[in-house]
DNA sequence: AATGAATGAGCCTTCATTCAT
DNA sequence: CATGAATGAAGGCTCATTCAT
């Protein structure tokens, strides 16, 4: 009967309003008080939906991974050939470099400074769970493009993910930390190559499975 | 009169006590008093050697690097194949995972919470070279390998290097995120033998034609 | 429902006791702790009401001024003769000499130390209109004196009245420095007398011819 | 034999650099290495000289009043009329006006900072004492003035004294304050013309007396 | 006398969290 | 549920002074 939706997302608009202040500043130089105004509540308030800010920023990462989550899964579950995916799927990670280098820092940092002390629990199975998944997903892309021909057969799937998360992370820390030179567009499409050549099973043959990928390259020679 | 060994490296004590203290704390959970006390020091006397906690942290960490960039430059100007020089490097990475993921949480901490303020430039260009001469020495090697015969040809050192370095990134990251569930060596290696069949000339055969680190140079290739 | 009186003055009651404290120990040796510990709230408090302790002290000061120029704003308004008002004005500054000379130590410590450095612009301009005030007050009276007769005509108010005030403040600064012997009321009617002397039309006469305050008026040239 | 002048005013050069730097940064802001290093000394040596900072700065201070005490001794005892020696005396300090002020800022922080804690008997009677010669001198030459008929006999000239002192610290501390509106040349001498006229006898006819002051005003009628 | 490294007490300020209304 | 005033612990940094050389 009575404003039904103007209340109901109190909790939402706190998440979106810390996310915006977490990324702008980092972990530690947000204050409750700024999240809270810039959410349009009280700063007590917050405390009504969030244990303490521990709570809060956990809450907030566990959203902001399943959304992306979401949409990568989406990708998976496409008809489309492995190699493909893969490409569309590190081709998302790269176009959100900035965005996945903000919540990168953030994490971090967090991890580093808060979680050090107590809850860890908590939020390293949150960590470890989204790896898995991560490798897990991939796995299953590399999976099926060894099945479908695309990979070559002496792949482990199992390293292979883990070689391409540990690729896609490693370029968000350095990102991170390599302020002044961000990687060019140009040089993380040779990373993406290097790493689809290093699966593709015609990795000497000019690669018609780089079907999207710079045609500079008369050769057609995967980089790496 | 001849007073040298009466002088102890106060600097010294102090950065190796900071060292500790610092890995076991984080950064911004370390107090300069608990530094002091732990380097037998008294708290002002950090300030005669450091400006602030922000710079003892710097020194610390260029000291750390010059350390471990001193041990890979040697690494690097050893006469032994290009393979073999970039398995040994990875292998003493992975060996010391726990120190680097140590250091490099403490950094990305340091990063992510005091250098958003100040000393930006100071730090930042400390890291961006830092990451460029891991680059150059890696690329150096798979020039050198490529050279020899022991790489394909038309790969990109630039890029190999790149990716490289992402890789042993993403794994200290993964390591310091990924809390419960470490890296078993199994894995590493699993890692490390994808990373080098990318860049083998064998690649397209079965991976026992990696040889493992020590197998020294059967062939005389090494030789330049 | 209706509280009122259950919310207690917390500012006030701070800046009550933050006078006190810092007349009695002066700007620097007063801590924040004491002015807390002294008004009965906590240390914390304090700040959610004055940005720091310079601000703290700048409303304070700009408080106790404003308290006294209200005072002497009433006596400039009153209707009688120009030599009486500045009599009782005197009267009023000379009965209030040790108040005046605690917060004179106050301000001029604050400005040596604190306002060296920033908001220099707020406090300088403070001062600058206070004394800019007075100088117009009393050379509004003595201008109300030139016109009844009662000082010489040649005399320049602006003049004067820099004169006076300068008088004044000397004074005060002689009562901090000169902590032992303090001027006595005979020398300060002394100095009274010969201000008031300089201005008045009858200064060649002997000085019995100045009326004691509250000689009213038998004149009646007080009526303007 | 050996340099007997090189180390002779040690203690002269410290007083000298100190005197520099507390003109420049305050009381408070002034460290004892800064005072070390602007003299040339180690911080330790200080310490061979002086007991403490308050020490130094109270030693500084007599010798500064030391200095232009006999200044001004000079001046009273030079044979010419007394309104002129009050005019040059005056004038004297109008002209170092700058120079007082920032003198009289440093005593007035340092008497409200440091003093107030111990020493007070020390310093407190050397103020006295500074304030009884000024007040002495300036009545001497009253008393001279009356003497030789250039000044109004009823004049009580330990009066007169104290009232000309105390404007002149009025004058000093408001050029302290007043940063903005310094006092003009004019307004000083507006304020000096004021001054004698009320001492002369000739307050009403055009002031012979007044020698040098500026013409402009040709009734020569004094301003006050 | 000269040095300067070592000392450690002292203080302002921030901010997550609580709780009375 | 909402509010926001109150809390108080906690920490980096300065600097006068000492003292071994």
């Amino acid at each position: 009967m009575c404003s039904v939706k103007g209340t109901i997302d109190r909790r939402g608009a706190i998440l979106s309003a810390a996310g915006k202040v977490f990324r702008a500043h980092g972990y530690t130089a947000t204050t409750m008080e700024t999240i809270a105004s810039s959410a349009g509540v009280a700063k007590g308030s917050l405390y009504n939906y969030f244990r303490n800010k521990q709570d809060l920023f956990t809450q907030l990462f566990a959203e902001i991974i399943a959304g992306d989550e979401a949409e990568t899964e989406q990708l998976v579950a496409e008809d489309i050939p492995a190699d493909e995916k893969l490409q569309k799927l590190i081709d998302n990670v790269f176009a959100q470099l900035e965005r996945y280098t903000a919540i990168g820092g953030l994490v971090l940092e967090f991890w580093a400074t808060a979680a050090r002390q107590k809850h860890q629990g908590e939020l390293a199975e949150m960590f470890e769970q989204m790896f898995s998944r991560w490798r897990r997903r991939i796995g299953a892309i590399v999976t099926q493009g060894i099945e479908s021909g695309l990979f070559r057969a002496e792949i482990d799937p199992e390293v292979a993910a883990s070689l391409i998360v540990a690729v896609v992370d490693g370029i968000i820390v350095q990102s991170l930390l390599d302020v002044g030179a961000k990687f060019s567009p140009r040089s993380l499409e040779g990373l993406k190559k290097g790493l689809l050549a290093g699966l593709s099973a015609w990795a000497d043959l000019p690669s018609p499975g780089l079907r999207q990928a710079g045609t500079k390259d008369q050769s057609g020679r995967g980089e790496l």
